[in-house]
DNA sequence: ACTGTATTCGAACGAACGTTCGAATTACAC
DNA sequence: GTGTAATTCGAACGTTCGTTCGAATACAGT
């Protein structure tokens, strides 16, 4: 019997946290996901063909099925996979930090470094957030809105300590418009580097948010 | 003969200003490139077929080829005449306005009212930018590039009006990800008109950009 | 060296793709 | 009403698409 694909192989993937064996499936599976994410980017996911995953990531177009049913899977390993990492980065990093304005530029610093580290990944999982179908997408969907959520939180903390008064919808937004557009214009030679930038865009946003109006009393 | 297709079409659709003739040629080509448009956004630009639009359009698929030669063409045809419009709109609404705070809560003002009015247009504008080839994709690029040189203008100004100090380049690119970020999450069921939301995400930025440090003397 | 499982591949499938062509139809000037 | 040009269409072109299948190869345990 062959054929194990990505469906069956989940368990073993998971049991890797116990004693790490990481088998050489997994090795290879993640060096595809790789290449796929470089092409899913350059050419976008409709754009890119099987064909073009086969030809970057030196396997046969046969071969690659092995390890995915679907192209479609494939995106949604890359997403989810993208989506879970830089979560779980942001609550490590926002463990025992506690002041409100901080928490937000560690949401920033953590957002921007992550996505300038695997800008490829991040356009995929910026640019290609539709492409999924109803089974796939929702997964998707819900790791996003935990994103969000936890985003909304900062904010909202920050709105109540300070007393602050401003749509806390259109500043998540805006904050998350600010930072993923930068996949259409950052160029390495040309910006500075991460940090720097969440420096800036980190001003420019809670000045912008703090130097508002304030609250009155409640009723 | 037949076929004239857009190719040779485009001086009758010059002399529209002069005369406006609007031929019956010109008004079905509007009508096919608005339907495009709402494909192109729902399905994206490798994602929506000829057939999808001529389905969607009423029209035979044979009989599009009438109004373009490609289907990159017809994408091109949006593009040019989506951003074409919002850049005129822009200069009209500048014109005799001279503070500078209030010329760039115009450009704000003038760049949601149009996305949301033409929120298909705008997003196949944003969303597609890398979908043309060589030659259609550089001229596209010429008015993006008209369309950020005013921005930076503005924002120019702004900084040696009042004597501030950021860089324009990051402002900019964080204000257009703001903005165009729209396409992601608007819901008209949910969120404000345009005029609000320019309000607060004008309020945001300027207030960002304006509480910063001010710049010493020179040198 | 042998055996069984894990991995890879060449070749092919039917479907859908963008585009073309010549004929049919429609609209308009006279 | 007739003739001419503008417009539309059905049918097909050759390509490329995502996916499948059975055979071939590599590898691990003995």
């Amino acid at each position: 019997m062959a054929t194990p694909s990505t469906a069956t192989r989940l368990i073993s993937s998971q049991r890797r946290s116990a004693a790490a064996p990481v088998t050489r499936y997994d090795r290879r599976l993640a060096e595809i996901l790789e290449h796929a994410t470089e092409v899913f980017c350059r050419k976008g996911y409709e754009g890119a063909s099987m064909r073009d995953l086969s030809r970057e990531s030196g396997m046969s177009l046969a071969g690659l099925y092995y390890y995915f049913e679907s192209k479609e899977r494939l995106l949604y390993l890359i997403q989810k996979h993208t989506f879970t990492t830089i979560v779980q980065r942001l609550k490590e990093r926002l463990r025992g930090v506690t002041d409100a304005e901080e928490r937000i530029r560690i949401f920033i610093l953590n957002h921007l470094e992550y996505f300038l580290a695997n800008q490829a990944a991040m356009k995929v999982l910026s640019h290609e957030a539709e492409a999924l179908k109803n089974g796939f997408a929702s997964e998707v969907a819900a790791i996003k809105r935990e994103y969000y959520r936890i985003c909304v939180g900062l904010l909202d903390d920050l709105k109540s300590e300070r007393g602050l008064q401003f749509s806390t919808r259109i500043a998540v937004l805006s904050l998350f418009g600010m930072m993923n557009w930068i996949y259409t214009w950052h160029n390495p030679r040309v910006d500075a580097d991460a940090a720097s930038i969440a420096r800036e865009m980190g001003d420019v946003f809670l000045r912008g948010v703090m130097s508002g109006v304030k609250a009155g009393k409640e009723r």
